[in-house]
RNA sequence: GCGGGAGUUGCCAAGCCUGGUCAAAGGCGCAGGGCUUAGGACCCUGUCUUUUAGGAGUUCGUGGGUUCAAAUCCCACCUCCCGCACCA
């Protein structure tokens, strides 16, 4: 399967392994990653840590490597720059994989083997959960070396280590502590067999236990509660009937203090969900039929009606009627009037009608028919109705408004009264909450059927603390969030965030301090581990033994609370060495910029400010998220379906890190989704290769004296440092390596050009510093490259210890600038005259402008750089002047040349205005070179004013300043 | 519905933030040429219309507006994609 893929192809051309291998010994033979508190300004920079349950593949790449470069970019800025990476063993997942090891399920044992190449004697070994996670904790580290990302590895951790548990019960203390962790009731999937929640890995096939809560609304009937299940609590208000199936047995059962008519389905459903349910009688469908039921909250009573549809195992075995608004109940009622022979006891139907109750754009009076229509569906138990229930469900949800008839919610939409009624039934004691599981039957592995089990003494944190919500969403306002847009999503995840459960009843993790039955839950022990970085380091070096640290340590660390020389003796640290673990926490603390997928944005990152807010003082609040998109192949999805998953070790193999980190940063900007293709990465392949070429040409060379072509490059070289620059500032990487890349290559082709024409031999030099500006600025994205390119131009350091350029004022020439545009321009027109008339051309003349037009100019360059556009003004202006007031013979010059200036941009008109006018004869006089270069023919420049300028045809009246008048034969 | 993103010349895709160097980068495709026994690969040239003088015309989802100047800013509208939960 992956050997088909197109992108596994290599093309080698040179081999990109082993240079990166010689470079990356380099780098950790001088512990260049490592990252100690010095007198340096600091930069921490994170990245969520991977869960190793499977290596990684490109697409986890993205993130990594957008880290990565802002680490190497901030670190040559001159900054101490911290980038540490651990390990997330927390979470159910890897539970279930090594659970299915030892059953010995083929299919998962095959995918091991095959997909992700471990070898047998490690696979018999995954029986042992934490034995999969310490595989591809490894497998995945070896990538991220690789991958060539400058991480501290000293201070690395898994979430199972001894110290990093004390460190969670800790951080859960703290917020049960501030009234953060509350307790309460919570559904989860549950074998009845095993008595434990199931997950996914639990299950046969994998299914995701997931499931529904659904309202039951309780009609009375005598003394009997006859409950109904729904997905739409708002509707009660359009009830007309209620369906019962005539060829069910219902049981009568006391639930709680009630006696309900129900499924027997239902009643053991209701079993796990607290109620104490006896059974004491039945009744059949048929008898119910005819008998009439009171609607709660409503003076009304209606009928029971028979309906096919109706299912024993779904809800309560009853179903309550809402024929205006739901599919199934308007067809029931329909089939039901059409055939109502059957029955015996059914009373008369002509008064039953749809009670329509929502008001929703495109649909009329009875939406329920308009779908029946739509669909043409012509009895109850044809299979569309799903599809035709589903989509009137979502467009009324989220589009439809409660009417008049429906009291105090009128008016409200759907989506609001649907909670707002739910609550109100549920305090008068007509509802009721059922789970439901969406795909039943769910298996577990055991074989027996799974069911939704109400576990009563579950653990949240309670996000839905004003307060607390208060404070987070101030906060992100004051963050810096890149980009922009992403700030309006936080805050919005931070309204609708509730209480989430924050433990569970197995998995790898930290044990609940005060409840050791609980296993704290995988997002909730990693929303401010980036503190324990600082720690583990210590812990690595055998200096901290977990057994003697407790609650105290943590509080001296993070908090400087508590006597140093107790707490230095309790946990066995010399008091110097605890207070330099302080001291370095005070130092790289708090995260300067975490780096994100945006699938991390509604939860992780949401809580990983929340907890930093409940837990440390402002001063170590996070202040930057960074957050981007997913990565596509080939502008699809990635999927292990199809096939189209490259593990990231397999595409360094191939195409070496560098092609890899360069791909995926420079297909785009940082929210959009990247796309990862063959063309691209053999692109980039080419690039580089081509510019390691170039590097090896040029050399450190005397200063010589420096020609126009020589500052103007120089120029651009600065102008380029402060783009690429500012473009990283704001983590626009795509774009920063478009300019680094791409874009100067142009004005470094023109150089060569002029050079080349001119014969110049003594440039080296200059290229030289160019291009050693730009390997340096290449290196944070391309490191491996950057650092052949660099000692190929003769360096013995390494660019990545060097420092990023900085652009050189006294290096910008704006004379020369405009100089070499007036050549490219006309360069250009003299080349657009030659395609233009398809003639071969024997000579050129130029005839530059006469000096009153040069005059002319700059006056009309200063008016309209002060705003004045005016033509009629401009004109008076100058023939007021003695030296312009030849304009009288050609006013049309004015117009000309106020368009030619506006259409300069701002920039280059007021540069131009800065520098005066350039000497155009002499400048255009370098064009000779050029134009015998590529068309062997001589060329002439005169002035317009020259009397003896050879001008057969009279051309040069039409010459303007910056554009010459062109003759050519 | 809410929140977010997108609509560019045959296709993919840059440009939009910060208006002018924009008939609009780059790639693919296509056409011509070179190379090759041939094909592939590679290299060069061209690729909106028009034009034997550097020009003109019409284009960036639609319709308005601002401006000397709009793919770019503002307003309205149309269409498409993603998320809307306890799952890491």
């Amino acid at each position: 399967m992956l050997l088909s893929n197109p992108f596994l192809e290599s093309d080698k051309t040179m081999d990109w392994v082993s240079i990166e291998e010689k470079w990356r010994q380099k780098w950790y033979a001088e512990k260049q990653f490592e990252s100690d508190p010095d007198t340096r300004r600091k930069f921490f920079v994170t990245v969520a840590y991977p869960y190793p349950n499977s290596p990684q593949h490109i697409g986890h790449g993205r993130t990594y490597t957008l880290a990565d470069v802002h680490a190497r970019f901030m670190r040559m800025s001159g900054y101490n720059v911290l980038f540490p990476m651990g390990f997330h063993y927390t979470g159910t997942p890897i539970l279930g994989m090594s659970r299915r090891v030892q059953e010995n399920d083929m299919e998962l044992i095959e995918a091991f083997r095959t997909l992700y190449k471990v070898p047998d004697e490690k696979i018999r070994e995954f029986s042992e959960p934490v034995k999969i996670a310490d595989y591809f904790h490894q497998e995945i580290k070896e990538g991220m070396i690789e991958m060539g990302y400058s991480i501290d590895w000293r201070r690395e951790f898994t979430t199972i280590d001894p110290c990093y548990n004390k460190f969670i019960e800790w951080q859960f203390k703290k917020l049960k502590e501030y009234g953060l962790v509350i307790q309460g009731t919570h559904p989860v999937g549950w074998c009845p067999k095993d008595q434990n929640p199931v997950s996914q890995h639990d299950t046969l096939g994998d299914v995701e236990p997931s499931f529904t809560e659904y309202t039951i609304i309780k009609f009375r009937y005598d003394d009997y509660i006859l409950p109904t299940a729904t997905l739409r609590p708002e509707t009660i208000f359009g009830v007309t009937n209620l369906w019962v199936n005539p060829d069910t047995n219902y049981e009568i059962a006391k639930v709680d203090n009630e006696e309900w008519i129900i499924s027997s389905e239902c009643a053991t459903k209701l079993g796990f969900l607290n109620k104490k349910v006896t059974k004491t009688g039945n009744i059949t469908g048929t008898e119910l039929v005819g008998k009439k039921v009171k609607i709660p909250e409503r003076n009304d009573k209606i009928f029971i009606l028979p309906a096919t549809f109706v299912e024993n195992d779904n809800g309560t075995g009853l179903v309550m009627s809402v024929p205006a608004h739901a599919p199934f109940d308007y067809q029931a009622l329909e089939d039901l009037k059409k055939n109502t022979g059957k029955y015996a006891n059914l009373p008369s139907l002509s008064e039953i009608k749809p009670l329509s109750i929502i008001e929703t754009e495109g649909y009329g009076d009875i939406p329920a028919r308009d779908m029946i229509e739509k669909f043409g569906i012509d009895s109850q138990d044809n299979p569309k109705l799903e599809d035709a229930t589903k989509e009137l469900y979502a467009k009324e949800f989220y589009g439809g408004k409660l009417k008049q008839n429906t009291g105090k919610f009128a008016q409200k939409t759907v989506t609001d009264a649907k909670e707002d009624v739910k609550r109100w039934v549920l305090e008068s004691g007509n509802a009721d909450i059922l789970y439901e599981l969406n795909e039943s039957p769910v298996r577990c592995r055991c074989g027996a059927e799974c069911v939704v089990k109400l576990l009563d003494n579950q653990w949240f944190l309670n996000y839905s603390n004003p307060e607390w919500k208060e404070k987070v969403h101030s906060w992100i306002n004051e963050m810096k969030i890149l980009p922009e847009e992403i700030r309006n999503e936080f805050n919005h995840v931070v309204d609708w965030l509730r209480e989430r459960a924050c433990a569970r009843q197995h998995g790898l993790g930290t044990k609940l301090p005060w409840d050791k039955n609980w296993i704290i839950e995988s997002l909730s022990d990693s929303v401010i581990y980036m503190a324990y970085y600082i720690i583990a380091k210590y812990v690595n070096a055998g200096q901290i033994n977990a057994e003697y640290i407790s609650d105290s340590f943590f509080d001296y660390v993070f908090f400087d609370k508590g006597d140093l020389k107790k707490i230095a003796s309790d946990s066995k640290i010399t008091p110097e060495r605890l207070e330099s673990i302080k001291k370095e926490f005070q130092y790289y603390y708090p995260v300067n910029a975490r780096h994100s997928g945006r699938d991390l944005v509604p939860n992780h990152l949401t809580f990983f400010i929340f907890n930093h807010l409940a837990i440390f003082p402002k001063k170590y609040w996070p202040e930057e998220i960074v957050v981007n998109g997913s990565v596509l192949m080939d502008g699809k999805k990635m999927s292990k379906s199809m096939g189209n998953i490259i593990p990231l070790r397999d595409a360094i193999k191939i195409h070496g890190a560098d092609a890899i980190r360069l791909a995926i940063l420079i297909s785009a900007e940082l929210l959009q989704d990247a796309d990862f293709n063959q063309e691209a990465v053999r692109g980039i392949k080419n690039k580089l290769e081509n510019m390691l070429d170039e590097c090896t040409k040029y050399k450190t060379a005397k200063h010589i004296v420096l020609t126009q072509e020589d500052r103007w490059i120089q120029s651009r070289l600065q102008q380029l440092i402060s783009k690429a620059t500012s473009s990283i500032q704001k983590m626009r990487l795509r774009e920063a390596l478009h300019h680094i890349l791409y874009e100067f290559d142009a004005d470094l082709q023109w150089y060569l050009r002029r050079v080349e024409a001119k014969n110049r031999t003594d440039c080296s030099g200059i290229l030289h510093e160019i291009f050693s500006a730009r390997v340096a600025m290449m290196s944070p994205f391309a490191p491996y490259m950057s650092e052949e390119m660099w000692s190929r131009l003769g360096n013995s350091d390494l660019v990545s210890k060097s420092s990023w350029p900085i652009p050189d004022e006294v290096k910008i020439d704006l004379l020369s600038v405009q100089s070499e545009t007036l050549l490219n321009t006309t360069l250009n027109d003299i080349k657009n005259i030659i395609k233009v008339t398809k003639m071969s051309p024997k000579k050129i003349t130029i005839y530059t402008a006469a000096p009153w037009k040069a005059k002319a100019y700059q006056k009309i360059l200063e008016r309209v750089v002060g705003g004045d556009i005016n033509i009629g003004n401009l004109i008076k202006l100058l023939i007021a002047d003695k030296e312009t007031e030849e304009i009288k013979k050609d006013p049309d010059f004015v117009k000309k040349t106020v368009n030619d200036i506006l259409s300069n941009p701002q920039d280059e008109r007021d540069s131009k205005n800065k520098v005066g006018l350039v000497d155009e004869i002499k400048v255009l006089s370098e064009l000779e070179s050029l134009i015998k270069n590529e068309y062997s023919i001589g060329l002439q420049v005169f002035s317009e004013s020259d009397q003896n300028k050879y001008d057969p045809k009279n051309k040069s009246r039409t010459a303007r300043p910056y554009k010459p008048a062109i003759l050519i034969e």
